[in-house]
DNA sequence: TGATGGCTTGCAAACGTTTGTTAGCCCCGA
DNA sequence: TCGGGGCTAACAAACGTTTGCAAGCCATCA
């Protein structure tokens, strides 16, 4: 299964790894090289040349640290994944990872790179301040409050090159772009209902903020109506959810006739698990997802859900971010939901 | 859709900054309190303590940048994506997501920082040079050799701590870590077979070696067999997979029975494209997938498919790249690929 | 009493850039 | 002929740590 092939490590480095080394072949000054590599019109055209041919040469490039140290500008932005409530969920969690997607696309083509961390908050409770006074990077974005709403708002009194993906509270400090996850709770409670149904379950866990305001939504829906809508708590990471399902979908068969899911991933388990204990949908129970992961559209039949715009989210964070770092004021973002009509919706 | 509370990002900044604001508070020099953080026994306990405390008191953490440029030691890990065929590839490719994840967590548990880049090769040449040469990682991932093995090859020359996810062909010298592709290939197609199928359509983009390698373990199965293979190509990316296969696959209807996907992706969407086409699988139509990505247990029928262990994947990439760092010899690892039987194949 | 040695701590030299200031040089005009 | 100004390039001071070396202090022992 594994090959045996041993690769040894010994490599001569090449001689020339500072400024002061080319310029010591070009005949010229440390600061000199500075100057021509970095395209300065103060350094003679000709010299300039000879200077950026010759680290060509030798394939020399500036030491990153050093120039980051003194320029105390490091072109890099810390991406955090705050792992509060749901020890388990993993990082690699689809909607994170989707949202991730579209941040490095986003900050590599203003040239920022992207340094990831996965902090566990109930472990180092100093997760966020590692971050953002190590002097490592230019700013941080922090995807979903989690159950760390406070330490986010915390820090953020001091540090102001942050923003954070999740809800929006009025009168919050930290600059927050993310979706109107009550508005989205209400739409999915309303089209079920309107599509019939009267016996309504929420799945999915209430610790992390966002999610909790999903639920709240989903109740402003059934307040004064002919319906009902129960709480069925259900953990987030892949594996431990499906049989979770079974179990609650098993112990409360027949009592329902809809689904709000707090996720599309939730959906997808409990539309497979609606479908071993021999369910139809939407007929026997619709159900409604949260989200609108590329996948959402790849189900079988097609997942009706709440469309969060990611890769608009993604852009307007870094342009908050971008905003903040140059000096400019930055403002919240809250973006309307929108249902996307699939099939599992009457 | 946008709220208008701008935030202010005027905050003084504490004003202890340097070791040596801690020292002149506690009365100490500078290297001492360096020291004194570091835990070194050299300086007394009680001093320690206090300074440790002073430090905590005024939530102050050394200056990363300075201390890397000092130790020439990053701690950060990078890890980079080549888009080298595919442009259109977007980095939020499930299953690059689903490594980048499990590397996350296998690295942040070591210790290391992982700073994402994604590199269009054909836009910069040097995409991988600049990373290793920065003087920014201790190492490098390469996920994915895509199209970029030469480059890779050359680099690895003279760049010992770098390991890349991908195929192993004898003699190369960067170290690799992945499945053995054309064992996984063949593997599908023999299922296929065995299930009663005969005119088999592989369906992907084999511009990447790791896809050539499953197309060729394809064509071993076929060889000597009363069955074919047509290769239809199609692209990696979410947006215009779809439709080039409903293209495909339509053209193609009837003259085949059996389809080796590239991978789990290309499968899903198949999948979807024969129902609307009116096709039942695995009935009508046989299909094996490539990856085993969390999602493949979903589908509806769940999918049969070539499992890799990315998760072991991401552990030997990490214990690889450590054992490199520290002048230790690494080893490449091939993985059996293993069948996951599911219900798309008879 | 003086030397020895163990603890602590300070000193100062790196790490490799960037950049304000200074200095040389040459050309031009008065 | 001389002064001034425009180009170039060198000098040196940061950026904030880490760490080898030296030095001070105190107690112990001969």
């Amino acid at each position: 299964m594994t090959s045996d092939n041993d690769i040894s490590g010994d490599v001569a480095p090449p001689q020339v790894r500072t400024l002061a080394d080319i310029g010591r072949i070009a005949g010229v000054s440390a600061g000199t090289v500075s100057r021509a590599l970095a395209g300065s019109p103060l350094v003679k055209a000709k010299t300039r040349e000879q200077i950026q041919a010759l680290a060509r040469e030798h394939d020399f490039r500036p030491n990153q640290m050093a120039s980051k140290l003194r320029t105390r500008r490091t072109g890099v932005i810390g991406v955090v994944i705050p792992l509060g409530h749901e020890r388990r969920q993993h990082i690699s969690d689809p909607f994170f990872m989707t949202l991730l997607g579209y941040l490095a696309d986003e900050l590599t083509e203003r040239g920022y790179d992207l340094m990831l961390s996965r902090a566990i908050p109930d472990d180092t409770p100093d997760w966020l301040e590692r971050i953002t006074s190590s002097g490592m990077v230019d700013g941080v974005i922090v995807i979903g409050q989690s159950d760390q709403y406070d330490k986010i708002e915390r820090v953020a009194a001091n540090y102001p090159n942050l923003v954070a993906w999740g809800t929006y509270r009025p009168g919050q400090i930290h600059c927050v772009v993310g979706t109107d996850n009550r508005a989205g709770g209400r739409m999915a409670a309303e089209r079920l209902i309107a599509g019939g149904a009267r016996k309504l379950v929420f799945l999915g866990d209430t610790t992390g903020i966002e999610i909790a305001e999903r639920l709240d939504g989903a109740r402003d829906a059934i307040a004064g109506r002919d319906a009902t809508l129960v709480h069925l708590p259900c953990h987030l990471s892949n594996e431990t959810m499906e049989g979770e399902l079974r179990e609650q979908l098993r112990a409360n068969a027949g009592s329902f006739d809809a689904i709000v899911a707090a996720s599309d991933l939730i959906a997808m388990s409990a539309m497979k698990v609606l479908h071993e204990q021999g369910m139809t949908i939407p007929d026997d129970v619709q159900i409604i997802g949260f989200d609108d992961l590329p996948l959402a559209a790849q189900t079988m039949p097609p997942l009706t859900t709440i469309r969060q715009d990611i890769a608009r989210g993604a852009h307007e964070i870094v342009a908050d971010l971008e905003a903040s770092i140059a000096g400019r004021s930055k403002q919240h973002v809250v973006m309307e939901p929108i249902l996307m009509e699939r099939q599992t919706t009457l």
